[in-house]
DNA sequence: TGGGATTGTATGGGCGTCAATGGAATCGCC
DNA sequence: GGCGATTCCATTGACGCCCATACAATCCCA
Protein backbone atom coordinates (compact mmCIF):
# COMPACT_ATOMS: atom_id res chain seq x y z
CA UNK A 1 0.00 0.00 0.00
CA UNK A 2 1.59 2.90 -1.11
CA UNK A 3 0.35 6.47 -0.68
CA UNK A 4 1.12 9.52 1.46
CA UNK A 5 -0.41 8.76 4.57
CA UNK A 6 -0.97 11.09 8.07
CA UNK A 7 -0.29 14.15 9.05
CA UNK A 8 2.76 15.70 10.24
CA UNK A 9 4.13 18.88 11.97
CA UNK A 10 7.10 20.42 11.61
CA UNK A 11 9.21 23.62 12.17
CA UNK A 12 10.75 25.81 9.68
CA UNK A 13 14.44 26.95 10.88
CA UNK A 14 16.07 30.36 10.20
CA UNK A 15 17.22 29.73 6.88
CA UNK A 16 13.56 28.73 5.61
CA UNK A 17 14.51 24.68 6.21
CA UNK A 18 12.23 21.94 7.05
CA UNK A 19 12.31 18.29 6.99
CA UNK A 20 9.93 16.50 5.19
CA UNK A 21 8.01 13.57 7.02
CA UNK A 22 10.71 10.50 6.60
CA UNK A 23 7.77 8.23 5.28
CA UNK A 24 6.76 10.91 2.67
CA UNK A 25 10.57 10.87 1.69
CA UNK A 26 11.04 6.81 1.69
CA UNK A 27 8.25 7.24 -0.61
CA UNK A 28 9.39 9.58 -3.05
CA UNK A 29 12.26 7.85 -2.90
CA UNK A 30 10.41 4.46 -3.88
CA UNK A 31 9.19 6.53 -6.81
CA UNK A 32 12.53 7.15 -8.12
CA UNK A 33 12.41 10.90 -7.14
CA UNK A 34 14.88 12.82 -5.84
CA UNK A 35 13.71 16.22 -5.33
CA UNK A 36 9.79 16.64 -4.47
CA UNK A 37 7.55 18.22 -6.98
CA UNK A 38 5.27 21.29 -5.54
CA UNK A 39 2.91 24.06 -6.75
CA UNK A 40 -0.09 26.18 -4.67
CA UNK A 41 -3.19 23.94 -4.48
CA UNK A 42 -5.72 25.80 -6.80
CA UNK A 43 -8.62 25.98 -4.84
CA UNK A 44 -7.01 26.07 -1.19
CA UNK A 45 -4.40 27.85 0.32
CA UNK A 46 -1.72 25.22 0.66
CA UNK A 47 0.84 23.73 -1.26
CA UNK A 48 0.84 20.47 -3.28
CA UNK A 49 3.34 18.40 -3.52
CA UNK A 50 4.45 14.41 -4.35
CA UNK A 51 6.72 12.79 -6.13
CA UNK A 52 6.70 11.13 -10.08
CA UNK A 53 3.49 9.94 -9.96
CA UNK A 54 2.14 13.51 -9.36
CA UNK A 55 3.93 14.66 -12.21
CA UNK A 56 2.44 11.97 -14.67
CA UNK A 57 -0.93 12.69 -13.27
CA UNK A 58 0.01 16.63 -14.55
CA UNK A 59 1.48 15.54 -17.99
CA UNK A 60 -1.54 13.24 -19.02
CA UNK A 61 -3.88 16.18 -18.31
CA UNK A 62 -1.86 18.50 -20.83
CA UNK A 63 -1.46 15.29 -23.08
CA UNK A 64 -5.28 15.91 -24.08
CA UNK A 65 -4.07 19.06 -26.03
CA UNK A 66 -2.78 19.72 -29.08
CA UNK A 67 0.86 20.72 -29.06
CA UNK A 68 1.52 24.92 -29.27
CA UNK A 69 -2.17 25.07 -29.05
CA UNK A 70 -3.60 27.82 -27.64
CA UNK A 71 -5.41 25.37 -24.70
CA UNK A 72 -1.96 23.91 -24.58
CA UNK A 73 0.39 26.96 -24.28
CA UNK A 74 -1.89 28.40 -21.35
CA UNK A 75 -2.45 25.18 -19.12
CA UNK A 76 1.36 24.86 -19.48
CA UNK A 77 2.03 28.33 -17.91
CA UNK A 78 -0.26 27.69 -15.25
CA UNK A 79 0.83 24.02 -14.66
CA UNK A 80 4.86 24.55 -15.12
CA UNK A 81 5.28 28.16 -14.69
CA UNK A 82 4.06 27.91 -11.00
CA UNK A 83 5.30 24.45 -10.11
CA UNK A 84 9.07 24.37 -8.15
CA UNK A 85 11.21 20.83 -7.75
CA UNK A 86 12.35 21.31 -4.06
CA UNK A 87 15.91 19.36 -3.77
CA UNK A 88 15.47 17.74 -1.00
CA UNK A 89 19.07 17.53 1.17
CA UNK A 90 20.83 14.61 2.43
CA UNK A 91 19.12 15.64 5.97
CA UNK A 92 15.68 15.37 4.67
CA UNK A 93 14.96 18.98 4.23
CA UNK A 94 13.73 21.47 1.80
CA UNK A 95 13.71 25.24 1.65
CA UNK A 96 9.92 26.68 0.83
CA UNK A 97 10.35 29.20 -1.72
CA UNK A 98 9.40 32.78 -0.41
CA UNK A 99 5.83 32.17 -2.81
CA UNK A 100 4.90 29.28 -1.46
CA UNK A 101 5.19 30.65 2.12
CA UNK A 102 3.22 33.76 1.07
CA UNK A 103 0.41 31.57 -0.53
CA UNK A 104 0.08 29.64 2.10
CA UNK A 105 0.29 31.92 5.29
CA UNK A 106 3.65 30.10 6.23
CA UNK A 107 5.78 31.57 8.82
CA UNK A 108 7.50 29.26 11.21
CA UNK A 109 5.57 25.68 11.36
CA UNK A 110 3.92 23.51 8.71
CA UNK A 111 1.58 20.97 8.25
CA UNK A 112 2.22 17.66 6.02
CA UNK A 113 -1.23 16.01 4.99
CA UNK A 114 -0.88 12.74 3.22
CA UNK A 115 -3.53 12.47 0.63
CA UNK A 116 -2.67 9.14 -1.08
CA UNK A 117 -0.66 10.06 -4.61
CA UNK A 118 0.00 13.57 -3.38
CA UNK A 119 0.26 15.37 -0.05
CA UNK A 120 0.02 18.96 1.06
CA UNK A 121 1.65 21.58 2.97
CA UNK A 122 -0.34 23.95 5.44
CA UNK A 123 0.23 26.55 7.82
CA UNK A 124 -1.47 25.13 11.16
CA UNK A 125 -3.67 28.01 11.45
CA UNK A 126 -5.56 27.38 8.36
CA UNK A 127 -5.34 23.85 8.26
CA UNK A 128 -7.04 24.18 11.95
CA UNK A 129 -10.12 25.93 10.01
CA UNK A 130 -10.34 23.92 7.66
CA UNK A 131 -10.48 20.53 9.99
CA UNK A 132 -13.23 22.31 11.65
CA UNK A 133 -15.25 22.62 8.44
CA UNK A 134 -14.38 19.22 7.42
CA UNK A 135 -15.71 17.80 10.77
CA UNK A 136 -18.67 19.59 10.96
CA UNK A 137 -19.51 19.17 7.37
CA UNK A 138 -18.92 14.94 7.86
CA UNK A 139 -21.12 15.05 11.13
CA UNK A 140 -23.66 16.61 9.05
CA UNK A 141 -23.57 13.80 6.59
CA UNK A 142 -23.48 11.03 8.79
CA UNK A 143 -26.11 12.32 10.97
CA UNK A 144 -28.05 12.43 7.16
CA UNK A 145 -27.48 8.76 7.12
CA UNK A 146 -28.69 8.01 10.31
CA UNK A 147 -25.07 5.97 11.28
CA UNK A 148 -23.45 6.66 14.53
CA UNK A 149 -20.71 8.88 15.02
CA UNK A 150 -18.04 7.02 13.01
CA UNK A 151 -15.42 8.73 15.07
CA UNK A 152 -12.77 10.82 13.86
CA UNK A 153 -12.79 13.16 10.77
CA UNK A 154 -10.64 11.23 7.87
CA UNK A 155 -7.41 13.42 7.88
CA UNK A 156 -6.35 11.88 11.36
CA UNK A 157 -4.84 13.78 13.96
CA UNK A 158 -1.27 14.93 14.66
CA UNK A 159 2.02 12.73 14.52
CA UNK B 1 10.49 13.03 -16.23
CA UNK B 2 12.22 16.46 -16.74
CA UNK B 3 11.25 19.73 -18.29
CA UNK B 4 11.57 22.82 -18.02
CA UNK B 5 9.92 23.80 -15.06
CA UNK B 6 9.57 27.37 -12.65
CA UNK B 7 10.08 30.67 -13.39
CA UNK B 8 13.10 32.79 -13.06
CA UNK B 9 13.56 36.40 -13.40
CA UNK B 10 17.26 37.33 -14.40
CA UNK B 11 18.50 40.87 -15.26
CA UNK B 12 19.85 41.71 -18.49
CA UNK B 13 23.36 44.01 -18.57
CA UNK B 14 24.44 47.16 -21.23
CA UNK B 15 25.62 44.47 -23.61
CA UNK B 16 22.19 42.76 -23.59
CA UNK B 17 23.29 39.47 -22.11
CA UNK B 18 21.44 37.49 -19.64
CA UNK B 19 21.77 34.50 -17.72
CA UNK B 20 19.62 31.54 -18.74
CA UNK B 21 18.64 29.95 -15.24
CA UNK B 22 21.06 27.05 -14.33
CA UNK B 23 18.36 24.18 -14.74
CA UNK B 24 17.29 24.96 -17.43
CA UNK B 25 21.22 24.93 -18.87
CA UNK B 26 21.88 21.63 -17.28
CA UNK B 27 18.43 20.20 -19.21
CA UNK B 28 19.77 21.69 -22.00
CA UNK B 29 22.83 20.13 -21.90
CA UNK B 30 21.16 16.57 -20.98
CA UNK B 31 19.24 17.28 -24.47
CA UNK B 32 23.14 17.55 -25.90
CA UNK B 33 22.40 20.68 -27.19
CA UNK B 34 24.97 23.81 -26.56
CA UNK B 35 22.58 26.76 -28.48
CA UNK B 36 19.69 27.32 -27.60
CA UNK B 37 16.85 27.24 -30.11
CA UNK B 38 14.34 30.16 -30.08
CA UNK B 39 11.95 32.05 -31.89
CA UNK B 40 8.92 34.34 -31.07
CA UNK B 41 6.01 32.54 -29.62
CA UNK B 42 3.55 32.70 -32.03
CA UNK B 43 0.30 34.02 -30.42
CA UNK B 44 1.81 35.72 -27.47
CA UNK B 45 4.52 38.42 -27.19
CA UNK B 46 7.22 36.48 -25.95
CA UNK B 47 9.87 33.68 -27.10
CA UNK B 48 9.65 30.54 -27.29
CA UNK B 49 12.95 28.54 -26.41
CA UNK B 50 14.33 25.15 -26.08
CA UNK B 51 16.61 22.34 -27.17
CA UNK B 52 16.21 19.18 -29.31
CA UNK B 53 12.76 18.56 -27.94
CA UNK B 54 11.02 21.43 -28.81
CA UNK B 55 12.54 21.31 -32.07
CA UNK B 56 11.47 17.61 -32.46
CA UNK B 57 7.86 19.10 -31.30
CA UNK B 58 7.94 21.31 -34.33
CA UNK B 59 9.33 18.90 -36.95
CA UNK B 60 6.19 16.74 -35.64
CA UNK B 61 3.59 19.41 -35.35
CA UNK B 62 4.38 20.47 -39.02
CA UNK B 63 4.41 16.57 -40.11
CA UNK B 64 0.61 16.27 -39.97
CA UNK B 65 0.33 18.99 -43.13
CA UNK B 66 1.37 17.95 -46.30
CA UNK B 67 4.25 19.21 -47.52
CA UNK B 68 3.94 22.93 -49.46
CA UNK B 69 0.29 22.47 -48.19
CA UNK B 70 -0.63 26.09 -47.39
CA UNK B 71 -0.79 25.50 -43.39
CA UNK B 72 2.58 24.05 -43.80
CA UNK B 73 3.88 27.44 -45.47
CA UNK B 74 2.31 29.40 -42.60
CA UNK B 75 3.56 27.51 -40.12
CA UNK B 76 7.25 26.41 -40.92
CA UNK B 77 7.96 30.49 -41.50
CA UNK B 78 6.51 31.25 -38.70
CA UNK B 79 8.76 28.53 -36.63
CA UNK B 80 11.92 28.74 -38.52
CA UNK B 81 11.63 32.01 -40.54
CA UNK B 82 12.27 33.69 -37.72
CA UNK B 83 14.17 31.12 -35.54
CA UNK B 84 17.81 31.98 -33.99
CA UNK B 85 20.16 29.71 -32.72
CA UNK B 86 21.35 31.56 -29.40
CA UNK B 87 25.06 30.78 -28.09
CA UNK B 88 25.30 29.94 -24.52
CA UNK B 89 28.73 31.48 -22.97
CA UNK B 90 30.85 29.99 -20.81
CA UNK B 91 29.07 31.89 -17.81
CA UNK B 92 25.53 30.39 -19.18
CA UNK B 93 24.84 33.82 -21.04
CA UNK B 94 22.92 34.54 -24.12
CA UNK B 95 22.46 37.83 -25.94
CA UNK B 96 19.10 38.54 -26.96
CA UNK B 97 18.81 39.87 -30.38
CA UNK B 98 17.39 43.29 -30.80
CA UNK B 99 14.20 42.08 -33.04
CA UNK B 100 13.71 39.49 -29.60
CA UNK B 101 13.74 42.11 -27.30
CA UNK B 102 11.12 44.42 -29.45
CA UNK B 103 8.40 41.59 -29.84
CA UNK B 104 8.71 40.50 -26.53
CA UNK B 105 8.73 44.34 -24.86
CA UNK B 106 11.84 43.67 -23.17
CA UNK B 107 14.00 46.26 -21.64
CA UNK B 108 15.86 45.55 -18.74
CA UNK B 109 14.61 42.40 -16.98
CA UNK B 110 13.60 39.44 -18.24
CA UNK B 111 11.54 36.15 -16.77
CA UNK B 112 11.83 32.76 -18.11
CA UNK B 113 8.95 30.51 -17.66
CA UNK B 114 8.91 26.45 -18.11
CA UNK B 115 6.49 24.65 -19.70
CA UNK B 116 7.79 21.32 -19.81
CA UNK B 117 9.61 20.61 -23.28
CA UNK B 118 9.86 24.17 -23.75
CA UNK B 119 10.14 27.16 -21.98
CA UNK B 120 9.79 31.12 -22.39
CA UNK B 121 10.77 34.49 -22.16
CA UNK B 122 8.62 37.12 -20.54
CA UNK B 123 8.90 41.02 -19.78
CA UNK B 124 8.07 40.93 -16.31
CA UNK B 125 4.65 43.44 -17.25
CA UNK B 126 3.68 41.23 -19.74
CA UNK B 127 4.23 37.73 -17.76
CA UNK B 128 2.54 39.34 -14.92
CA UNK B 129 -1.01 39.54 -16.86
CA UNK B 130 -0.62 36.61 -18.69
CA UNK B 131 0.46 34.47 -15.32
CA UNK B 132 -2.83 35.69 -13.95
CA UNK B 133 -5.08 34.98 -17.21
CA UNK B 134 -3.43 31.38 -17.08
CA UNK B 135 -4.22 30.87 -13.42
CA UNK B 136 -7.58 31.75 -14.20
CA UNK B 137 -8.16 29.75 -16.56
CA UNK B 138 -6.87 27.29 -14.96
CA UNK B 139 -9.68 27.40 -12.33
CA UNK B 140 -12.09 27.56 -14.42
CA UNK B 141 -11.10 24.57 -16.79
CA UNK B 142 -10.16 22.35 -13.21
CA UNK B 143 -13.97 23.51 -11.47
CA UNK B 144 -17.20 22.43 -13.30
CA UNK B 145 -16.40 22.09 -17.09
CA UNK B 146 -17.23 18.34 -18.35
CA UNK B 147 -14.25 16.48 -17.23
CA UNK B 148 -14.59 13.48 -19.30
CA UNK B 149 -14.45 15.82 -22.68
CA UNK B 150 -10.92 16.23 -23.33
CA UNK B 151 -12.03 16.93 -26.75
CA UNK B 152 -14.24 19.95 -27.17
CA UNK B 153 -14.30 21.43 -23.87
CA UNK B 154 -11.05 23.19 -21.85
CA UNK B 155 -10.65 19.94 -19.37
CA UNK B 156 -8.92 17.07 -18.91
CA UNK B 157 -8.68 14.00 -16.65
CA UNK B 158 -8.16 13.97 -13.06
CA UNK B 159 -4.92 14.43 -11.33
C1' DT C 1 11.26 -6.74 33.41
C1' DG C 2 13.87 -2.65 33.92
C1' DG C 3 17.50 0.17 32.40
C1' DG C 4 21.13 1.38 29.45
C1' DA C 5 22.64 1.57 24.75
C1' DT C 6 21.63 2.36 20.02
C1' DT C 7 19.39 4.09 16.14
C1' DG C 8 16.68 7.24 13.45
C1' DT C 9 14.52 11.67 13.05
C1' DA C 10 14.09 16.50 13.65
C1' DT C 11 16.50 20.80 14.18
C1' DG C 12 20.28 24.38 14.55
C1' DG C 13 24.39 26.40 12.79
C1' DG C 14 29.15 26.96 10.20
C1' DC C 15 31.32 27.01 5.92
C1' DG C 16 32.56 26.18 1.13
C1' DT C 17 30.81 26.24 -3.57
C1' DC C 18 28.16 27.78 -7.29
C1' DA C 19 25.14 30.92 -9.77
C1' DA C 20 24.05 35.55 -11.13
C1' DT C 21 25.90 39.83 -12.33
C1' DG C 22 28.95 43.72 -13.42
C1' DG C 23 32.99 45.15 -15.54
C1' DA C 24 37.57 44.71 -17.78
C1' DA C 25 40.35 42.69 -21.35
C1' DT C 26 40.92 40.53 -25.71
C1' DC C 27 39.67 39.12 -30.31
C1' DG C 28 37.91 39.87 -34.93
C1' DC C 29 35.83 42.20 -38.72
C1' DC C 30 35.57 46.13 -41.32
C1' DG D 1 42.67 51.73 -35.73
C1' DG D 2 37.75 51.77 -34.38
C1' DC D 3 33.98 49.26 -32.81
C1' DG D 4 31.16 45.45 -31.81
C1' DA D 5 31.35 40.97 -30.01
C1' DT D 6 33.26 37.43 -27.26
C1' DT D 7 36.09 35.79 -23.43
C1' DC D 8 37.92 36.34 -18.93
C1' DC D 9 37.89 37.91 -14.15
C1' DA D 10 35.89 39.66 -9.61
C1' DT D 11 32.20 40.31 -6.36
C1' DT D 12 28.34 39.01 -3.77
C1' DG D 13 24.80 36.53 -2.04
C1' DA D 14 22.25 32.30 -1.94
C1' DC D 15 22.33 27.52 -1.55
C1' DG D 16 24.22 22.84 -0.71
C1' DC D 17 26.98 20.12 2.27
C1' DC D 18 28.62 18.90 6.56
C1' DC D 19 28.72 18.41 11.54
C1' DA D 20 26.57 18.79 16.20
C1' DT D 21 22.72 18.38 19.33
C1' DA D 22 18.23 16.96 21.23
C1' DC D 23 14.80 13.73 21.75
C1' DA D 24 12.06 9.63 21.26
C1' DA D 25 11.40 4.91 20.14
C1' DT D 26 13.46 0.48 19.98
C1' DC D 27 16.51 -3.14 21.04
C1' DC D 28 19.49 -5.83 23.91
C1' DC D 29 20.93 -7.93 27.83
C1' DA D 30 21.47 -8.90 32.48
Amino acid sequence: MDGFVATYTNRLDQKGRVSVPAPFRSLLAREGQDGLYCYPALDQPAIDGGGSRLQEAIASRLAVFETFSEEHEILSTAFYGDSRVLKIDQDGRIVLPEEFRTYAGITDTVVFVGQGFKFQIWSPERFEERQKEARTHLRSVTRGLGRNNPGRSAAGDQA
